[in-house]
DNA sequence: GAGACGTGGAC
DNA sequence: TGTCCAAGTCT
């Protein structure tokens, strides 16, 4: 991993730079490693330090975190970026109060932070720990009621001598071996003290409480292309759903399409195919409208952005999908 | 405490 | 296809 130093490094006391265990853990938020690799390399490239990132544009960070999801943690990395340069001159403080002060910087990646990057004896709890910590001592109590107790069994194994070097193998014992499924116990070094292990309960733990089911929502997005080969698009928002991100003009999502005015005044024509995106919280089934407008038109809704500006990656993945359907029926028409 | 908040991969 | 899941935070 790219943001990781080297175990010889560590072990000479040459620690990872603050700027990157904390741009890694935000990323790394309900998000796999897999997954977060690549916007970690294009995000420390484009912006090598905090100083560079507070500097950003709005637009081009969210812009850059488009596709990543759970975009609240984009505003507040430039929350956060900013609020290091302004209050703390430059440096990420390396205490854990210091850290949670920051926006978007919870528990988990406070006691990250602290511990990875300044190697201070803080007890990292994420989902990878609170399934180890379950199973080792046989915690039935359902998450996340039972978030207390695993923390506290959590803290009492964090040792004051290489607190950083524990703190992520104990994630990558959860990430590896201890896994949600077909845990590979036969090879775990805490095989022995396991409790779950000799009880044969490993699988069954963690318990959660049920999940609701998802609803099913509607809504419009209309796509417009100017001649001149700029689309209409808006910025959403910075509260809520896909807060901050750009994205096509239309209806708010509900279980039925709220009344709403189409933006132009075009001959707007649905595209047979649905955009099907699904959410947290909710599946969408979303209807998209496309219309060709003449040069000069100008919106009262949103702003068309020249094809130069427009970047299709710069949308959130929904917003993409109905490009997608959009962009084919465009080249169809020639 | 519970719900909002994304996405893509595994099964 | 549907459900679950991943290094959580904020309200």
């Amino acid at each position: 991993m790219p943001w990781r130093t080297s175990p010889a490094d560590r072990a000479r006391g040459i620690l990872p730079d603050p700027y990157h265990i904390w741009m890694s853990e935000v990323m790394l938020q309900q998000t796999t490693v897999a997954a977060v690799r690549d916007y970690f390399l294009r995000f420390t490239a484009r912006w090598p330090t905090v100083a560079d990132l507070a500097a950003a544009e709005d637009g081009d960070v969210m812009g850059e975190w488009a596709g990543l999801g759970y975009y609240a943690r984009a505003r507040n990395l430039l929350k956060c970026a900013r609020a290091v340069v302004s209050d703390h001159g430059g440096q990420f403080p390396d205490t854990l109060a210091g850290l949670l002060s920051l926006p978007g910087v919870g528990p988990y990646t406070a006691a990250a932070i602290s511990s990875i990057a300044f190697d201070r004896a803080e007890t990292v709890v994420d989902g990878n720990v609170e399934r180890v910590m379950a199973r080792l001592f046989d915690v039935h109590t359902p998450l996340p009621a039972a978030k207390p107790e695993l923390t506290a069994l959590a803290a009492e194994l964090t040792p004051a001598k290489r607190p950083g070097d524990y703190a992520q193998a104990v994630m990558d014992l959860g990430a590896t071996i201890c896994t949600p499924r077909n845990p590979a116990c036969g090879i775990c070094p805490w095989r022995t003290p396991c409790a779950a292990r000799r009880l044969g309960t490993a699988t069954e733990l963690p318990k959660k409480t049920p999940k609701k089911p998802k609803p099913t929502r509607t809504g419009i997005a209309y796509i417009a292309r100017r001649s001149d080969g700029a689309w209409l698009l808006e910025r959403r928002p910075d509260r809520g759903l896909l807060g901050g991100m750009l994205g096509w003009p239309g209806s708010d999502w509900a279980e039925e399409v709220p009344p709403h005015d189409a933006p132009l005044g075009a001959n707007w024509q649905p595209l047979p195919d649905l955009a099907l995106h699904t959410f947290t919280h909710f599946h969408l089934r979303l209807t998209v409208m496309v219309a060709q407008a003449p040069e000069g038109s100008n919106p009262q809704i949103g702003m068309f952005l020249p094809p130069e500006t427009f970047r299709a990656s710069d949308l959130p993945t929904v917003m993409r999908k109905a490009f997608d359907l959009a962009h084919a029926h465009f080249i169809e028409l020639g």
